[in-house]
DNA sequence: CAACAATTGATACGGGGTATCAATAGAGGG
DNA sequence: CCCTCTATTGATACCCCGTATCAATTGTTG
């Protein structure tokens, strides 16, 4: 646990290294909502955040929660992950173009790039070009059981 | 024009039948909605498709689009698109497991299917289990620039 | 046509997210 | 170490989207 505090906290200052590098300040309330993110540990909604931030820290506003979600996910060190019910984020540590694994009972997620499966990428490509178009992005999320759950629910799940 | 106005209806109706097969009453009210939702012909926010039903009878009220919509999605014949800054809805004619291409110029949609393509569906599961999970299910969209739009922009698009 | 239930429209409500703005507190220079 | 300048903050009020409620209506079935 002491050991996961001091990842945390590791995680979270380089999380504020990449801010001042480029000019934002370190301010409490910014590390109160990024401290509140990496303890989550995994994917949260607005609400759950907000709730983190006022465990941590009870003085830090409404507005700056949301403008620190902004902020991240507008530098993609946040991203929505999509198809859950209510809208979700989470943290992604990965620079490069990657995707997400998502476990379908605990919630947590895994990132995973296809750079060991570049047939994958290009066929993804090659299938919007099939059609005529030009591709320029795409969405993949994959949803299973991860298998610490798969261990939990024994050999019949 | 009224060609598509007749096909329009056509539409409409072939979803009101699927409607009324199982048990759901053909409304006035539904009957706008759906005719809202055709007409529109691409992917729509709540806001648009509140302005389109008010456009064709402004006696519907909120609530009965709302409610509509989530009755359609139910059945599989809305899907939410992804990446969308704001959530967008489109009307999904092909009854199989399919995704979409999204012409980032013009917003439209097209649907397409990935049995000419099994290789990309099943190496997404097998992503899945190379990292151990047990396959449920994914998400795929695909942006890009569609033919005619490429016309448009000349050849150097 | 009668009767029953599904559905509707109007309304009010709630919650999530944002615009506003005076007060605060980083960061950098002297 | 203090000063200044401005980014950032917290509080508040506000707005908008979607929904719960409920009496009135309208499909449907027999």
């Amino acid at each position: 646990m002491s050991q996961n505090e001091f990842q945390s906290q590791e995680v979270v200052s380089s999380l504020e290294q990449g801010l001042a590098r480029d000019g934002f300040r370190l301010t409490r309330a910014r590390h109160v909502v990024l401290t509140a993110m990496v303890e989550l540990g995994h994917p949260f909604s607005t609400g759950e955040l907000e709730q983190a931030v006022a465990r941590v820290d009870g003085s830090v506003g409404r507005a700056s929660v949301y403008r620190t979600l902004a902020l991240m996910e507008s530098r993609g060190l946040v991203e929505k992950l999509h198809r859950s019910g209510q809208e979700h984020y989470t943290l992604c540590l990965k620079a490069e173009h990657h995707h997400h694994v998502t476990c379908v009972q605990c919630g947590r997620t895994r990132e995973f790039a296809l750079k060991d499966n570049i047939d994958l990428l290009s066929t993804v490509d090659g299938l919007a070009r099939g059609l005529g178009y030009l591709p320029r992005s795409h969405v993949l999320e994959v949803y299973g059981v991860c298998p610490a759950c798969q261990k939990l629910a024994g050999p019949h799940a």
